[in-house]
DNA sequence: TTGTACGCGTTATCAA
DNA sequence: TTGATAACGCGTACAA
């Protein structure tokens, strides 16, 4: 009869399409929770995000990434299960909850951190994941990646290209994998094209963060002619910081912000920044991690790097 | 025996610490599915949000809100199950879906609309729901209302006091309950003032939206001297326009927000806002939601007003 | 190829 | 107050 309405083999045709038309004719539903029971699966996937819930609301990528995801988790009928935590401890309860309650099926890890502490828990407890990036540690999970640093190498190509030769950094924190990931590039990049590496000063991603590290690197003897922000919202309040002291962007200072959030093209300046696509990111993600627990292994897979978006907050140094 | 471990009454003392020990010892935990199955309960509540993608991450709202949620829900073990659909039909679905699947026991109804065909749809299906905001239709479900007009009416006051007299408005689609809420009370504010209602233009929140219609009410013969914005991107998008035509803010053109976005303190000028508790409102609902599910009817509950927030965008007209 | 009976781990009911 | 037993509704192994 389950085989009948689960499409299996080994059922005639004729009596697959009678107890079909029954089914429809009663209005019969199959129960998700028996089926859950039964087969002991959860169909649902979970994903937890832990900051700080006023740093929640000023980034762009969980509500894309998200959206990303739920694309492809209706169509295979399965639920997203959220779980928000303050800090780190309450994070590791929440995946070993999340997994004991039998409440998903796997997980997205999403804001890898340096030797993350969560990839050894989740292995250890043997809730199916999929990585949002490389880790930098072992791992048994597929990892769905997005190159970051070609997006920061071009913005800083793109300044050196400019006439820049004092280009600094405000990166995010340094134990986030994506954080170290960015600053990384932008030095690399600097040393690659015979410069010096500018001054870099590690914020927390927020608006606040951006505004002091800007102060800092203006106050300095000799300040940068450019700053590379690690995303779009420290660079608009590094923006407010420079017309707060009359200092003309680009005319004597470039900058360049990071995910094309939709208010960047609208600030004055437009701000050159580096896109990535956070929807597609969800849709593979979720792919990959639906995969994973029907049992497919599922290599690596890699997305389109980051794209650099030229606008007009960049412009040669003064001379 | 699982009356003692929901510790329920009519058992003896002595008999539920044996089987609570027992239960310890064995590391046994209660079953999350059986329980489910059992009981026709799902333990979760969900969230459909019905946005287009691309709108969704420019909106503080959600974040905050869910991680309000959150912090109630997960002391109740109960889980958030996200839905994100692109449009009004397959909202439609999605709730029919949660509801058939039992896959939720109960609703947050965001973003409410005039005439709002969702509430007498979740009544139809059975599925208790808060409204986020007081519905202007029939409703049989807990309200849990901010008041916005409150905080409009602060800003129109505001600059009103401050001598302005051609006050225009940028608002949000009209059949949102919101934008329609936050339009009558910056008409009805100016009414009262004894001044004549300035110009509306209906937007969509979004940065594009609210840049288009600032460059509208600019190219006007008399322009005004104020806009009212029904949001922060909105605002930002209009600051940005006036600065590319040379126009001073505050000197020329006063502007006012509306989330105190953590990015409105640090823009140039700081947006005076009007400030939403969003994060507070998740808690609220959340445990409004979860006592309608326990059975227990519930009251409308009224939140505290929304607050004016005077940064430096605000400024007595040029003379 | 088809029907049947049992297991999943709770809650709920009913005797004892 | 306690213990045994029947649902809950689907998957599945096994017998017909």
């Amino acid at each position: 009869m389950s085989f009948a309405l689960n499409g299996r083999p080994g059922v005639a045709e004729e009596t697959r399409a009678r107890i079909l038309a029954a089914a429809r004719a009663l209005g019969w539903t199959p129960s998700h929770r028996a089926r859950a029971l039964s087969s002991s699966r959860a169909f649902a996937v979970g994903l937890v995000m832990s900051r700080p819930p006023e740093l929640l609301g000023a980034d762009p990528f969980f509500p894309s990434f998200i959206a990303g995801a739920e694309a492809v988790l209706v169509d295979r009928q399965e639920a997203l299960v959220l779980q928000v935590v303050p800090g780190r401890e309450a994070e590791e309860d929440s995946y070993r909850r999340l997994a004991a309650d039998g409440r998903v099926d796997g997980v997205f890890l999403t804001d890898l951190r340096v030797d993350d502490p969560r990839i050894a828990l989740l292995e250890q407890i043997s809730l199916p994941a999929v990585t949002l990036g490389r880790p930098d540690v072992d791992s048994t999970f597929p990892a769905v990646v997005v190159d970051e640093r070609s997006g920061i190498a071009a913005a800083v190509a793109h300044l050196v290209a400019l006439g820049h030769e004092r280009i600094a950094h405000v990166a995010g924190p340094a134990h986030f994998l994506h954080g170290a990931t960015r600053r990384a590039a932008w030095e690399r990049t600097l040393v690659d094209a015979g410069l010096p590496p500018g001054r870099c000063l590690v914020a927390d991603f927020s608006a606040a963060g951006g505004a002091r590290a800007t102060r800092e690197l203006l106050d300095t003897g000799e300040p940068p002619t450019a700053i590379v922000y690690a995303n779009d919202l420290m660079a608009t309040a590094g923006l407010a910081v420079a017309m707060e002291r009359g200092i003309d962007v680009p005319g004597q200072l470039s900058i360049t912000g990071f995910d094309d959030t939709e208010i960047a093209a609208h600030l004055r300046p437009p701000l050159t920044t580096v896109r990535t696509d956070a929807f597609g990111w969800g849709k593979v993600a979720a792919r990959t991690l639906l995969d994973l627990i029907d049992g497919k292994p599922g290599a690596d897979v890699e997305m389109p790097p980051a794209q650099l978006v030229v606008r007009a907050s960049t412009a040669p140094p003064a001379p």
